[in-house]
RNA sequence: GGGCCUGUAGCUCAGUUGGUUAGAGCGCACGCCUGAUAAGCGUGAGGUCGGCCGUUCAAGUCGGCCCAGGCCCA
């Protein structure tokens, strides 16, 4: 298939899960500008991403290196992570010695040191062996092996202590003796002969390098190191300088720099391998082992390291873009503050920047070397010429365009190799503070908060930040909010094999998306997020807390009209109460959205409506709102206070219960023009935070509990229903007596009557421990029910109706 | 195996610099109401603070080890 076409479908697949991703998040309620996404694989943003790793090399950032990546010998390609599947493969392992050429511990010299390895076909290439320095090795000398062992009595072999046993056992040696004990780190300054020395082509010796990625699991406690055949070989041999040499093609087969088995192919080089060390005397011992192993997806094969020509942006090089990133790490705002140490863990340990793959879709990394020089074009024309077809024509002009209308006049296409590398696309992504923030007049640049999961660190923040700190000195972030992963109610990771996978799409589609968006609110989301039917279902009983408080403001607050609104000082002492409450609470609001604290938002409006609402003033007052006359005080001062308690409410919900707070409000105010998503939340004034009311009315209600209590246990006896059946007595200290004076507490505990004394109470009086000081009698009121407000009165007048609602009758007849 | 991190009632979360009997809401149980009703109110029972060992007069809070789990890397 040509380049362009493969492209243009990648192009296709990419704008379906485009269109799949924004019906999504336009369920789940979330505002966006859906018509203008933002897009890596637009021209303009290919040409801007181009543009990027344009200055990187016109500042000579860019260079051309090798590295160790996996590779597919039947795709004749290198693959991505997410292409290597993990499979049981059967390997030929071998221990092998090194004789040791120069060392500074003297018992070693004379004898070798001992590799384990489960690819021999990288012994050609080795260049180094690697120990830990915290690993104790003996020196030992064979004096005893069974029968047809390779291991030489008199012989001496350096391994790790703790694997000593294995090794003998591998090795046939039935007896041998510590002659020796040392801590790797005395290994430094050793020297040993590559195994196949001595038989053309291998007359070199390799160093012994310290390396932290040995351990004493497996092996000999010694590590064969092939800088061309491994990530961790490739990064020791960076840091030393080992040569990394050219040994196997792109098909597997071995290179003609590779004496004595030039075009064998790797996955059949076991054996004459293990006869060429036979020959040279290398070969201790060999065996079977059956291991996870990469494997290619697409063709099954299995995987080999193979060291290519990549593209690097160097972490320590003239720029000290490690030096300024963690600068960087150091000015930006980490939500939570976890996330700082672990990104500066990574830029302080992570090799050269990778910025090339090997594939067909994405950004090219466009640019040509003289093949003379083998130098790189640096040419700020030349960019811009590409950046510009870019822009135009989208990055597939690299493929299909001639490279002379690059190059421009003046220099032969013939003269030049033309790079066909593809750009990482960690690179693209890392792009976007330019490609997006940077164009759009509306956005601004740096951004305030970059916001993904957790894995991000390694990705986007990660690559973002290097990115801009290469172009722009730092990082494109003012702040970062990391989150955790969704995971089951036992807090598992989601996989098809557990069988545990619930997708917050299709939950969703039965729970709406309210319910969805007030779990995640409900989340400590800097940890694992548990989802499971049992903690949906608790989401779902919130919410409906929350929406019937909604509900009952909007069922009061009908046909509530501006004249009724009464100033703050001419309510009642409750409605002054309720207004102090949405004071802190919108101190508690503002403070938890500035600090990203979600939880403590969601339990405070969720406790403010389940206790101090529901429970207690909506409770309360229903008496007053369904049964004062219209024009009452109370009613009037209840009626604005609902009122406020609605626009605040809706304010604050409306970022997480979307559509529930815009039905509320289309429902009270009934303008299609307006919107809860374009109010701000309200400023509340200032003369409602009252603390000293706030610590009074506490107090208030711990003794209205001990009321309810006492009513519970006359309920129990069914001596009451209602508490409006009740009349009690409450005893309390004189400094309560003179707290509750001017305040209904009848009204309070929605009783008819009560009787309020200091006088000491007799002992079999109603107590709770919290509160020793208070003692109700409880005691039934006497008298009839009025029909209208189900009070309880010694007279009613005419009709089973009480004074009250007499006189409310006549004042709503009268208007 | 390494880096970063987590584990407090059935659930979601609070627990200040180590200091009374570890809290809240929900859920649950029981009772009530029937003018917020596919609602509402009240009361109550739930915790060896993942486990073990230390430091301390005192540990949910500090240290070590172990167990379980997550992301990233190898």
């Amino acid at each position: 298939m040509p380049i362009a076409e493969f492209r243009q479908e990648c192009r296709e697949f990419a704008e379906h899960w485009l269109d799949v991703q924004r019906a999504e998040f336009k369920r789940l309620g979330v505002i966006g500008d859906w018509d203008h996404p933002y897009t890596t694989m637009s021209f303009d943003a290919e040409a801007g991403i181009f543009r990027e790793l344009g200055k990187f090399l016109l500042n000579g950032q860019l260079y051309r290196g090798k590295k160790s990546v996996l590779w597919s010998v039947v795709e004749k390609t290198a693959l991505a992570e997410a292409e290597v599947e993990y499979h049981d493969h059967s390997s030929t392992t071998i221990h092998v010695r090194f004789p040791v050429a120069h060392s500074p511990v003297p018992a070693l010299v004379g004898g070798a040191v001992l590799i384990w390895t489960t690819t021999p076909w990288t012994i050609p290439a080795n260049r180094a062996v690697a120990y830990g320095e915290g690993i104790d090795y003996q020196v030992r000398e064979v004096t005893e092996v069974a029968a047809g062992s390779a291991a030489r009595p008199g012989e001496t072999l350096l391994v790790a202590a703790a694997l000593a046993d294995e090794v003998a056992a591998a090795a046939g040696i039935t007896s041998w003796q510590s002659i020796a004990e040392l801590p790797g780190r005395a290994l430094a300054g050793t020297t040993a002969r590559h195994p196949l020395h001595g038989q053309g082509g291998y007359e070199f010796e390799v160093p012994l390098l310290p390396a932290d990625f040995v351990t004493v699991e497996q092996g000999s406690g010694l590590v064969h190191i092939a800088p061309s055949h491994g990530a961790d070989d490739f990064e020791l041999g960076a840091r030393h300088g080992l040569e990394v040499p050219d040994t196997v093609a792109e098909d597997g087969s071995y290179t003609d720099q590779v004496p004595l088995f030039q075009g064998v192919h790797v996955f059949k080089a076991a054996e004459p391998v293990l006869a060429a060390l036979t020959r040279s005397g290398a070969l201790l011992a060999s065996g079977k082992l059956v291991h996870s192993y990469p494997h290619s997806w697409r063709s099954k094969a299995p995987l080999i390291f193979r060291a290519t020509p990549q593209w690097f942006i160097p972490m320590d090089g003239p720029d000290q873009l490690r030096a300024c990133a963690l600068a960087a790490i150091a000015a930006t705002r980490w939500v939570p503050a976890q996330g700082e140490a672990r990104i500066r863990g990574m830029i302080e340990t992570r090799p050269d920047w990778c910025v090339s793959r090997q594939r067909a879709w994405g950004v090219p990394i466009a640019v040509f070397v003289e093949r003379r020089t083998g130098e790189v074009l640096r040419d700020p024309a030349v960019v811009e010429r590409i950046a510009q077809a870019f822009a135009a024509r989208g990055a597939d002009a690299w493929f299909t365009e001639d490279p002379r209308t690059f190059l421009g006049a003046g220099r032969d296409p013939a003269h030049y190799e033309q790079v066909m590398d593809i750009l990482d696309v960690w690179f693209d992504s890392g792009s976007t503070h330019a490609t997006v923030l940077e164009q759009r007049p509306e956005l601004q640049w740096p951004a305030s908060l970059y916001l993904e999961g957790s894995d991000q660190h390694r990705g986007w923040f990660h690559s973002s930040l290097l990115e801009s700190c290469g172009t722009r000195g730092r990082a494109p972030y003012e702040a970062v909010l990391t989150h955790g992963f969704v995971v089951d109610a036992d807090g598992r990771k989601m996989s098809k094999s557990l069988g545990n996978v619930l997708s917050p799409i299709d939950l969703m589609k039965t729970q709406g998306a309210d319910i969805l968006r007030l779990w995640v609110v409900s989340a400590d989301y800097a940890e694992d997020i548990r989802i499971g039917k049992e903690i949906l279902q608790g989401q779902a009983d919130a919410y409906r807390r929350l929406r019937n408080t909604l509900r009952y403001l909007l069922g009061n607050l009908a046909d509530f009209r501006e004249s009724e609104r009464l100033p703050m000082a001419e309510m009642p002492e409750l409605e002054r109460w309720v207004l102090h409450r949405l004071a802190e609470l919108d101190r508690l609001v503002r403070e938890a959205n500035d600090s990203f604290d979600f939880p403590r938002l969601y339990s405070a409006l969720h406790n403010f409506c389940a206790t101090d609402l529901s429970a207690f003033y909506f409770d309360v007052r229903k008496d007053v709102l369904y049964c004062d006359w219209p024009a009452s005080r109370r009613r009037r001062a209840a009626r604005t206070v609902l009122d406020e308690l609605f626009r605040a409410l809706c304010a604050w919900l409306a970022p997480v219960l979307v559509f529930t707070t815009d039905e509320a409000w289309q429902e009270r105010y009934g303008d299609p023009e307006d919107s809860i998503h374009l109010q701000l939340f309200p400023d509340l004034p200032a003369e409602w935070h009252d603390p000293a009311l706030g610590a009074k009315w506490e107090r208030v209600r711990r003794i209205r509990r001990v009321v309810t209590g006492a009513l519970e246990v006359e309920r129990r006896e069914k001596r009451i229903g209602s508490s409006l059946e009740a009349r009690p007595r409450v005893h309390v200290a004189s400094a309560d007596l003179a707290l509750l004076e001017g305040l209904d507490m009848a009204e309070l505990a929605i009783t008819s009557g009560i009787e309020l004394t200091d006088a000491p109470a007799h002992a079999a009086a109603f107590r709770i421990a919290e509160e020793p000081d208070v003692a109700v009698e409880p005691r039934l009121a006497s008298g009839e029910k009025c029909a209208r407000c189900w009070q309880i009165y010694e007279q009613l007048e005419q009709d089973g109706i009480c004074a009250r609602c007499t006189d409310a009758i006549a004042a709503v007849a009268a208007a």
